[in-house]
Order: structure tokens, then C-alpha cells, then sequence
RNA sequence: UACCCCGUGGUGUAACGGUAACACAGCGCCCUUUGGAGGCGUUAUUCAUGGUUCGAAUCCAUGCGGGGUAGCCA
């Protein structure tokens, strides 16, 4: 019996939390509130499972709430498609831990207008935990788009923006040598005029910006007049064709952050020195308090895959996987399919910790969270990968004996299952060898080993086809050493696997294994050049007849092997089985030495 | 090149001016009807130099190394 909070790895502490319970303590927020805004240009992978993790851990720790967002301001890159699966992915990972910190909005809601102080401001409240009766979405930068325009007047108002008539390359020159451009002193009326005009579709795309004006000396890039909007006729997946002037990311993430009421705006290091631009902004307007603030932690990087949407992307485009969700994938779709749990990532990212240091994870580390808890949930089955045929020369050809099975043995609550046994069975093509290394304990030439719930067997004969390949062995079964019998207690040193071959149900198995064969692919050269050969093996595999009820939601452990989760390509008689991640192999290690 | 950030065992993190610790990985042993799990043990760490201090991983300076930014991408 375990409660909820046992369920709950204990909360962690980093650079980032400390902010936020110091901003709590002193009164600062009355209540904390987090976002979590991928641009919908991709499928979420493992790097955004530690950002939702940490805004959406922050947002549950504090009582908080973490407003997903769509921070969709470039119509060319973004797809709904995108959109949907950012949503799923992210429930699904939060599900069962921080749901209740979920913030949407009705759908189609747009910000509010409200006085703050003397001046007209616009707000967008998350609701959390929705009922079920209304219609929900994620926010939507650009649900903002009328209130950003409005901001930009502002700042063309106050003198603080203008419109520009460089071309992007000239723009580039003069940001990179810090001179000033011949627009930036245009009169505010001009300003205004230019930017109703662009606004209204009168100029071309790339013909003109709207650029703050704040010092095109500054030692910080992004202070030499940022581009706040450029001209795109395009149309926009969440807007249509109202638009054709499109704001830029520091324009239109700092004040979705405001606009949102977030307080704590929690972003990756390459924004790190835009964070004096999303200051500026703040400070520009006339906006109420209090404001909003970004910190920056490190990316996540992981040995033996790539990380960036890009490259992703250009995996499945080249058809080197076969989809965002192919197993192999570090998405969190793909993760998911792969067999991962959703408490097992989170664990992962918490485990890893929230630095600025930009470090390299091991895999290894993600594969021992996973471990972890698999071998404490998944249920035991005995499978087959690669058999090959025993037959029990001394027992009856038409006994079958129904053996009793433990489901999992760090949970005696998983309970106990049947398994039949009969005369022929499949064990392991590994599981036997005709010249054995030493320290082999498995089955030889005249050796002993253990069935599992079963018999003692020793090989007495080896079969072999004419290329000399054996096909089957013939074996006699010490019938007074089964299992749980009175004399049951002879030791052979090895124990394995094996399923009773007029039973054993057919299944495939997809054998994942790492996407690459280095570390960092994409450290030099072609990242491409290093996907691993040998990263899906699929195989036909002898199961025993209770794997027929398998189910997506549960997870399996075929013994001595490997856990395995079933895949959705799974039909009615027809299971597929995907390796989420194999037994951590000792033996292999003790082969491998020689 | 300029600006910004970061340097703690092999890897990832902790120690918040007071005995450098935890996890993963590695190695060894024990146990095991999963060569899994588990138990025990073990190897190995503050980038360098100077300064402040009774005392520095921690504060300061310089150097070195790594990363980021320099799109009308986010």
C-alpha cells in the first residue's frame, strides 16, 4: 500500500527553486506561476520533458500554476499537427502528478482588457483543471497579436521604436559594426503612419521593421535595436490571414509572459543575453506590477543521440527512423512507444538536476531510472527471442504439467500465474553451447541446468542439420528436482529460460538498441555517418500463453532478457512487442572480457 | 573578434566561509530457481596562480579551458 506522496520522489532543490521560495517567502508572488512555450514546429523530446518537468515541478511544489503556450509567431515553420502533439505529449507526461498545475484557457478566450492603474493593460488567467463540460486549449501567442500591436504603438509613441527601411543584410552590417541607421530618427508621426501601413499590408515582405530604439552601441547585440516585427504575407495556423506583419520571439515571448501573468519565466541558456532586452521591454511600457522574470538553465544533452529539433527532423525526413514516435527517437512520443512511463522520465528529471553548467548526461543514467522502476512494476513472463528446440526424452510425450509462476518478485501483491509444461520446449539459442568459455553456466554437452519452476535437465544428445548447425537437443529431466517439490532443493549453478513449445504463441519483438554507436554524434562530421546498424532487430518470439491478454497500459519483463511494452501496431492475434530496454547483463560483460 | 555565462571524481549533481558528499558508470566480493534484483567493499574530485580570512570548492583578481550570442528563427 503505498499514498501518493510515497510515490513522489522527494522534491528537489536547485539555483532556480531557491529563487522562487525566497520570491514565496518575502511575499514577492502571491502565487507562483510558470510556463512551459515550445514553438510548434516539431515534436517535444526529452530536453522539453526536463523544461516541463521543472516548470510544471515548480508550479506543483509551490501550489502554482504552469500555463502551456504555443509560442507560434513564425506562420512558416508551424504546423497544427505540431500543436496537438505538443498537448498530448505534455499531459501525458505530467498525468497523475501535476495536473492539477495545469493551465489552459476556454477555447477561442482572448486577453481582457483591464485598468492597471491609469493605464489600459491586457490579461489572459489560466484556468486549472478545467471541467470537463468547456472546451479547452493551450494558450496561443498569438492570441496576442492585437495586444502586441498595441504595445508596439506605444513604444513608437514614447519614441522608443521606429520603423526601418534596411534590407536584412544591411540591418546585419550595421548591428555588427554598431552604427546607427538612416530610419532611426524618423519623426513619431512617420513612425506611426509607416507601421499602420505595414500593418495593413501596403509593403512587401522584408521591405521594412519595426525596431526598438535603445542604443546601437551597446556591447550586448541584442540592445543594438532588436527587431520587434517583420513583414510575412503568410498565413498563420492559428490566425488565418489577419495578419501580415509578425512579431519577433523577445517581442512577443516577454509580454505573453506578462500578458499571462507569469512570474517566474524560466528559459534555456542561449537566451541568456536577451534576458537585458526582455528587461527593457518590461521597463518600456507601462505595465503593472509585478513583473515577470527570466532565469536560464542548461539544455539537456544525452550521449548517444542528437537533441535538436533539426536534426531530428532530418532523421525521419531521410526515413532513418520511421516517424517523430519511432522508438529509437529521444521524443517523448518516441520514449513513450519505446515503453518508457511517464514517473520514470520524471524521476530521470530529477535525477539529472537544474544547472548552468552545459553538460553531457549519460545515457546509462536514463537507462537505470528506467530500470528502476520496471523492475519493481513490470510482470515477469517467460518469452523466447531466439529458440531453439529441447525435447525431455524421459517425460511422457502427452503430460502437461501447469506450473506455478511468480509474477514479480519484488511484489509479492503481483500474485502468481500458470505456465504449462510439456515434453518440447524452445530455451534460448544463447542459453546453450557446444564449447562453452569458462564460467559459461548454462547448458553444454552433458551439463546440467535449471528450467525455471521446472525440472533439472541435462543435455545428452546435440542434433544438428547438415550444415552442422544444431536444430535441436535431447535432454532428460531429473523428475524428482522440480520446483517447490519436497526435493526440490538440488543446486545447479545456472537457471534459464523456456517455453513449452506446443503452447508458446508467437509475437514480434522489435529489439531497440541506441540510435548511435558514438557518444556525441554530433560532435564533428556528419551525425548521420554514426546511426548504429544494428539499432532494431526484429525477431519472432516464443511467448507463453498468458502474454495472449497482454496490455498496453502494463509492463513486462521477459526474464533474463529484457522489458518490453506492446506496441500500438499490435492486432488481435497478431502481439508486437517493443524492447524498452534490456536486463542489465553481467555475462555479456564477463564474454566481453575475452 | 566582441559581449555574456559556466568550470567539483570518468559522467551528472550536493556542500550556500567551517571534516568535499550522493547517484550513475567502473572494479572486487557475497547472495541468488532471472549471470536480473539485492547486500558489502573499493578506485577516483574542487582548472591554475595569486589575494582576503583563524579558516576558501565557496569571496576577489588574473590567466587558462568550455559553452552561448552576433536571423527580419525560436
Amino acid at each position: 500500500m503505498t499514498t501518493p506522496s510515497e510515490n513522489e520522489p522527494a522534491a528537489p532543490s536547485d539555483f532556480i527553486r531557491d529563487v522562487v521560495a525566497a520570491d514565496v517567502k518575502s511575499g514577492k508572488h502571491v502565487e507562483i506561476h510558470t510556463r512551459f512555450p515550445p514553438e510548434p514546429n516539431g515534436y517535444l523530446h526529452i530536453g522539453h520533458a526536463k523544461a516541463i518537468c521543472l516548470n510544471f515541478g515548480i508550479a506543483h511544489e509551490f501550489g502554482g500554476v504552469c500555463n502551456v503556450r504555443m509560442d507560434d509567431t513564425n506562420p512558416a515553420k508551424e504546423e497544427v499537427e505540431y500543436v496537438d502533439s505538443i498537448l498530448a505529449d505534455t499531459k501525458w507526461l505530467i498525468n497523475g502528478w501535476a495536473d492539477d498545475n495545469l493551465g489552459l484557457k476556454p477555447t477561442g478566450k482572448t486577453p481582457d482588457t483591464e485598468l492597471a492603474g491609469e493605464k489600459p493593460d491586457f490579461h489572459l488567467s489560466a484556468i486549472r483543471n478545467p471541467k470537463s463540460e468547456i472546451s479547452v486549449e493551450p494558450f496561443h501567442a498569438s492570441d496576442y497579436f492585437d495586444q502586441f500591436y498595441e504595445y508596439a504603438l506605444q513604444l513608437v509613441r514614447k519614441g522608443k521604436a521606429y520603423v526601418c527601411d534596411m534590407t536584412p543584410e544591411e540591418t546585419d552590417e550595421y548591428r555588427r559594426l554598431g552604427k546607427e541607421g538612416p530610419s532611426r530618427n524618423r519623426s513619431i508621426d512617420e513612425n506611426l503612419d509607416l507601421l499602420a501601413r505595414m500593418k495593413a499590408g501596403e509593403f512587401p515582405d522584408g521591405a521594412r521593421t519595426l525596431r526598438a530604439k535603445i542604443d546601437m552601441s551597446a556591447p550586448n547585440i541584442w540592445l543594438r535595436d532588436p527587431v520587434l516585427y517583420r513583414i510575412r504575407h503568410a498565413e498563420h495556423h492559428h490566425t488565418g490571414n489577419k495578419w501580415c506583419i509578425y512579431p519577433m520571439y523577445d517581442f512577443a515571448h516577454t509580454l505573453s509572459d506578462y500578458i499571462e501573468g507569469i512570474t517566474h519565466s524560466v528559459c534555456t541558456l542561449e537566451f541568456e543575453v536577451h534576458r537585458p532586452l526582455y528587461d527593457w521591454l518590461l521597463a518600456s511600457l507601462d505595465l503593472a506590477h509585478p513583473l515577470p522574470h527570466q532565469y536560464e538553465f542548461a539544455r539537456l544533452n544525452i550521449t548517444y543521440t542528437v537533441m535538436s529539433k533539426r536534426k531530428l527532423m532530418q532523421l525521419v525526413n531521410d526515413g532513418l527512423v520511421k516517424g517523430w514516435d519511432d522508438p529509437r527517437m529521444p521524443t517523448i512520443s518516441g520514449l513513450r512507444r519505446r515503453g518508457m512511463t511517464a514517473s520514470s522520465l520524471r524521476s530521470f528529471a530529477y535525477n539529472i538536476g537544474i544547472t548552468k553548467y552545459p553538460s553531457m548526461t549519460d545515457v546509462a543514467v536514463l537507462e537505470h531510472t528506467v530500470r528502476e522502476e520496471l523492475n519493481r512494476t513490470a510482470q515477469r513472463r517467460l518469452a523466447v527471442l531466439h529458440p531453439i528446440k529441447v525435447v525431455i526424452t524421459n517425460y511422457p510425450e502427452d503430460r502437461v504439467e501447469e506450473l506455478e509462476a511468480v509474477n514479480n518478485p519484488e511484489d509479492p501483491s503481483a500474485g502468481t500465474r500458470k505456465v504449462p509444461f510439456s515434453r518440447e520446449l524452445f530455451i534460448e539459442n544463447a542459453d546453450f553451447m557446444e564449447t562453452p568459455p569458462p564460467k559459461y553456466f548454462r547448458l553444454r554437452p552433458g551439463g546440467e541446468v535449471r528450467l525455471k519452476y521446472a525440472y533439472i535437465i541435462k543435455c545428452d544428445e546435440v542434433v544438428k542439420d547438415d550444415a552442422s548447425k544444431v536444430i535441436e537437443l535431447h535432454c532428460t529431466a531429473d523428475l524428482e528436482s522440480k520446483s517447490g517439490g519436497s526435493t526440490s532443493n538440488r543446486k545447479v549453478k545456472g537457471t534459464i529460460h523456456w517455453v513449452s513449445a506446443p503452447h508458446a504463441i508467437d509475437a514480434e519483438a522489435r529489439l531497440y538498441d541506441r540510435l548511435f554507436t558514438v557518444p556525441e554524434p554530433d560532435a564533428d562530421g556528419d551525425f548521420k555517418s554514426f546511426i548504429n546498424p544494428n539499432s532494431l532487430e526484429v525477431v519472432t518470439a516464443k511467448c507463453e500463453p498468458s502474454l495472449e491478454g497482454a496490455v498496453p497500459e502494463l509492463r513486462y519483463q521477459f526474464e533474463r532478457l529484457a522489458y518490453f511494452a506492446l506496441d500500438p501496431d499490435s492486432r488481435p492475434g497478431r502481439l508486437v512487442f517493443n524492447r524498452t530496454i534490456t536486463l542489465k547483463d553481467t555475462w555479456a560483460k564477463e564474454a566481453k572480457k575475452r
